[in-house]
RNA sequence: GGACAGGUGGCCGAGUGGCUUAAGGCGCACGCCUGGAAAGCGUGUGGUGGGGCAACUCACUCGCGGGUUCGAAUCCCGCCCUGUCCGCCA
């Protein structure tokens, strides 16, 4: 049986039970085997200052922890034959006492060396949780500087006389800031009218695509999450003050669709045949963009509540690269029945999202502020994900289970997508035309 | 939130301190049988980690985590989840 080995499966970030049950974790083996790719990997990503000393730490650890685990197993060896031993004694009438008493002391030395144990373990699980995804072969390294627009699509507007699309929502009554930031605070939106149809439509609009185009499962899921299923999709240990929580349990507002849906099938085993398949939830998203003070803060461009339609796939290591381009397409196809102009851009590896392995953005133009709009995000996180939470599936019957792939984009995210089309289409007199496709979803041609 | 009752292997289901290193059944895989199939018979049947790194072997795994004990699925404590009833409620 031949292992797929793509360059995240030597990233054997193997943490996915530590998350929150019984055993102590799967394997580190990342650092018996490949210190030296995971180096490079880091230092593609512009990390490697950062996680040198992790890695080497890490290494230690990890050799530190199998000669433990080596000597409480055969303690425990003893402990079990010292055991039997006794119990045939006492059945056979025959004195045990001092077996007993060795049955302590070998005990307390197992109480011991566990102790010792769980402080490496879990210390090695907090540099593994905190390491990112190794990227693919084909992401240019460096930072933000080396994103790459790798196609696009349509034809920008020209910016000459076209109002940012807070005016033009706020001057036709279907956007109402001011009484957003009153009831929640800055960042929260109000829609009226055909602005609060306009969500409803593209919420349909985008469902409806995927689920008959694109053959993908609706769902409907929760948006308060438990901490396993946030460390599944590696929002946390890492991001945990970007993330509302609630304050009396430990349950997160979701920041995206993908974290219920990826962990729809955490600790499961999926049939081989069930593969490749996919999800799409509509969700409200939650995010603090606590470091995002001061940027992009007018109308609908960063703010703290905001519905998306996501994507998310599951598939075999095999499918993975052909899987992340129908997963784009399938944003893409979207902002092409809108009829507005996007580029896609391969990010950079250090511009790549944490547990992201390549990602996508698509960015939508928007002529009145004049800016490309980051409207979907499409990753493949090869196996790092799977990790996490443990989702794996069977090739065939009788072999062992490996981990999936996951993906996921979002297909596509309202405020901006919003922004665009009341910019795009805006017309001379203020109105704005309704895309073709929008039209039965709305029942009107003009905003 | 309160009171009961439960959580055992892919599924059902035994099992209240040591021949259970989880009985039995179903399912599944392989084999026998058959012209072929069913039935029948036989064999096998998970996951994780450690070592060899192949055969094999050791440890862990009966919701989760602690505790008692030479020894825990079994006894004690805490937590989670499920069911039923009550309360509350969109």
């Amino acid at each position: 049986m031949t292992k797929p080995r793509t360059s995240s499966g030597l990233l054997a970030l193997c943490f996915s039970s530590l998350i929150a049950h019984r055993s102590p974790m799967h394997h580190p083996r990342i650092f018996r085997d490949n210190v030296d790719s995971l180096r490079d990997a880091m230092r593609r990503r512009r990390k490697l200052d950062e996680f040198a000393p992790l890695i080497d730490r890490g290494v230690a650890l990890d050799l530190e922890r199998r000669s433990v685990i080596q000597a409480v197993e055969e303690r425990k060896a003893a402990r079990n034959a010292n055991s039997q031993e006794v119990a045939r004694r006492k059945k056979a009438g025959e004195p045990a006492a001092e077996l007993m008493a060795a049955g302590r002391q070998l005990g307390e030395e197992i109480q011991r060396l566990e102790g010792e144990l769980a402080a490496a373990e879990a210390e090695l699980n907090g540099i593994l949780l905190g390491m990112p995804n190794v990227t693919l072969a084909d992401v240019p390294a460096g930072g933000e500087e080396a994103n790459t627009v790798v196609r696009s699509w349509g034809m920008p507007r020209p910016a000459a006389g076209v109002k940012p699309h807070w005016e033009i929502g706020e001057a036709l009554g279907i956007l109402d800031l001011q009484r957003g930031a009153k009831i929640s605070g800055s960042g929260f939106v109000v829609f009226r009218g055909l602005g609060a149809r306009l969500t409803r439509a593209l919420m349909n609009f985008f469902i409806d695509t995927h689920v008959r185009e694109h053959g993908y499962e609706e769902t409907w899921v929760p948006v308060v999450v438990n901490r396993a299923s946030m460390i599944g999709t590696s929002q946390l240990p890492k991001f945990e003050e970007d993330m509302y929580a609630l304050r009396d349990e430990d349950l997160f507002l979701i920041p995206t669709a993908e974290v219920p849906v990826t962990n729809l099938y955490r600790d499961e085993i999926l049939d081989a045949g069930s593969l490749p398949r996919g999800f799409v939830a509509y969700t409200p998203c939650f995010r603090r963009e606590a470091g995002a003070a001061g940027k992009d803060t007018r109308g609908l461009l960063r703010v703290h509540e905001f519905d998306k339609v996501e994507m998310v796939r599951y598939c075999t290591p095999e499918q993975g690269d052909e899987e992340h381009e129908r997963l784009t397409r399938h944003a893409e196809i979207l902002l092409e029945r809108l009829g507005l102009p996007y580029r896609r851009v391969l990010l950079a590896a250090g511009d790549t999202g944490f547990g992201a392995a390549r990602c996508y953005d698509l960015e939508c133009w928007a002529p009145g502020v004049e800016k490309w709009l980051e409207v979907s995000s499409c990753s493949t996180f090869t196996d790092f994900q799977a990790r996490r939470a443990n989702i794996r599936y069977r090739p065939a019957t009788g072999d062992k289970p490996l981990f999936i792939h996951t993906l996921n984009g979002s297909g596509l995210a309202f405020p901006r997508v919003i922004a665009c089309l009341l910019e795009h289409y805006q017309q001379p007199d203020g109105h704005v035309t309704v895309p073709e496709v929008l039209r039965p979803y709305l029942g009107v041609e003009v905003l």
